[in-house]
DNA sequence: TCCGGCGGTGCAACCGTATTCAAAAACCGC
DNA sequence: GCGGTTTTTGAATACGGTTGCACCGCCGGA
């Protein structure tokens, strides 16, 4: 039986198994009415013919597509590479695809949601990026779930999943003011993100309340990665500007590895007795010899597990909730870069 | 101008903008028949709409879905994030979207080509995992063009672009020859892997040619990660079972940087003072402070490139041309983890 | 004035599947 | 066997666009 060449359509197949159309449609579909003999015969030929359904064709007719779309910021930042692990993983196990987008860090992702819009997907998770609350309401009206990773917009209906940056920022705070830190810098993030915003403030407010000087900020100049901090470290500190303080926070762990780079590396700095650092995330990475990194974890698969949850794909059309916002603790974990204090 | 709950189709917009239903379509295809006051009155009553073209519902007449599969084995080799970056960035900016696939390492892929078929896609890109003949020839039946990224099936019709994995080895051999070494470990990757097995075999030849006792095997008991060479090279060394060598070549970059944090971490060993190391890829990581690894460098660039002209996505259902391999040669990149000898 | 040609337009026939509906078939207890 | 259920079944239609085709109006050249 020779496979013939081009497409195979049901109705090839249903000619072959001596049936209708509708047959071989329903032999495809799980719980549909269709004695076992036939769905039998129907597979049968199916296999003969190499068929395969047509999604594209199912999904106008059942307005589901099975796609999710998730769009990326930074896959740069290696946390954001376990984030899209974690997705992948879990909804390919529901039989979801997954659409890949990503958009230039910290541009509007209006026109990236529009093309996504495009391929009726059944929901959307965004990472990174802003969003305009149009975009949110175009999503309500249709019915699409879309939920926020890691990140917020003020005033708006979308539902969305974040650690808790502010007090994961208190944390860090407290961390190295509890290994005897006095002086810091806080080496800043994308200005748009709401994530680095959130750890930032948190740290400050912590720092102010103890009645600590203000930790020297460290502007980024380029993206928030490894080079971007490595560059933004050297220089800081390499041309004097700036004293070097007794502790740096590093808003997330890949910028903060970029900064004891340069520290150890360009300017010989000892880390932690000369300087301790602190990192955000708590990303593979952070785990090795060169680094024991010190850090704040974000549980990604908690997270992850929760952006699902919301997205509630099992439950098409239902009436889309009121901007839930779900805060996940984060937690410190400890390793080389900050002592840690024995009464603890 | 309320937008309209619910779904908008080109019939709305043809309602609302006084037209036939194919004129709007017409307005959204580009280089279509229709006067340029008409295509502005339809965007116009569009935008009000907040209409966006079904693209699954085009895709059923054109048979065109502008998406395209790429299926992954192991994004925990922050080289195939790399590759996945690539072809991302080079993709977004023809318009087509992409469907992202992750398949076990090592498990064969067939099924998960088997859902792939079912979305229709204009091409499909291979990263890993295995494929049986009889999936690249439904494939070729289809008319979906696939294209292998640094794999290769023997006796496939299938396409392929892949760094010279073996001459790579040799270069790596010759590398470390050149600088003194003469007792060899090679760190092992995945052994169902062409690509691993290629680097190794370029590798091993070489030493014979050169009359040089063959490199000590070390078998990787995990995946083919950092935790993996971290791993194996513990395992191997620390309990006396093999002798420290001259040198060690992990088969790719980040198992040699395992490899160099068990040495340094565990072991004492300095680098390249007691041992050498090279590794393979040239990634991002490799070229940080602490690791700083010669390395053979792959050209992701160019072979994305490659990739995508293979399977050339704008001529859609050409025939489709008989098993094209193209080979990109690697080269070396000289860092610390090998002296570079003064003569080169 | 007539005619060929051409850009613009709407009608209608698809694309490949899901699903409704009514008819046919199978099953049931008596 | 028979009326009444319940399950299977196929014909027909819908999903939201694309596109071949015929037609219309208009222009320029003969």
């Amino acid at each position: 039986m020779k496979p013939l060449s081009g497409r195979v359509t049901s109705l090839d197949v249903a000619a072959l198994a001596g049936v209708s159309q509708s047959a071989v449609s329903r032999a495809f579909t799980e719980g549909s009415s269709i004695s076992e003999a036939k769905r039998k015969a129907i597979l049968d030929a199916a296999l003969k013919l190499n068929y395969v359904p047509n999604s594209i064709a199912s999904s106008l007719t059942t307005r589901r597509t099975n796609m999710v779309a998730v769009i990326l910021g930074n896959l740069d930042n290696p946390f954001y590479v376990q984030v899209l692990k974690a997705l992948i993983t879990r909804l390919q196990a529901r039989g979801v695809q997954i659409l890949t987008f990503t958009v230039k860090n910290g541009s509007n992702s209006d026109d990236a949601l529009m093309r996504v819009l495009r391929y009726q997907v059944d929901g959307i998770i965004l990472t990174s990026a802003q969003l305009s609350t149009r975009m949110t309401g175009i999503c309500h009206d249709r019915g699409i779930p879309i939920v926020l990773f890691n990140r917020y917009i003020p005033g708006s209906s979308a539902s969305g999943v974040r650690c808790d940056n502010a007090a994961g920022g208190r944390l860090m705070a407290e961390a190295l003011l509890g290994a005897g830190a006095r002086s810091f810098a806080l080496l800043k993030g994308d200005p748009n993100g709401t994530t680095s915003q959130d750890r930032q403030r948190g740290f400050t407010d912590c720092l102010l309340e103890r009645g600590i000087p203000p930790a020297d900020i460290l502007e980024l100049e380029g993206q928030s990665t490894y080079d971007g901090g490595h560059a933004a470290t050297l220089r800081a500190f390499l041309d004097e500007r700036h004293p070097i303080p007794d502790a740096i926070f590093g808003i997330n762990d890949i910028m903060a590895m970029g900064a004891m780079d340069a520290l150890r590396g360009e300017m010989g700095v000892k880390i932690p007795a000369d300087l301790m650092v602190g990192g955000f995330d708590n990303i593979d990475e952070a785990d090795r010899w060169p680094y024991r990194l010190t850090t704040v974890r974000q549980p990604v698969d908690e997270m992850t597990e929760e952006a699902l949850n919301l997205l509630d794909l099992d439950n098409p059309g239902a009436a889309i909730q009121p901007g839930i916002d779900i805060k996940v603790p984060g937690r410190i974990v400890w390793r080389s870069t900050i002592p840690r204090p024995v009464d603890l």
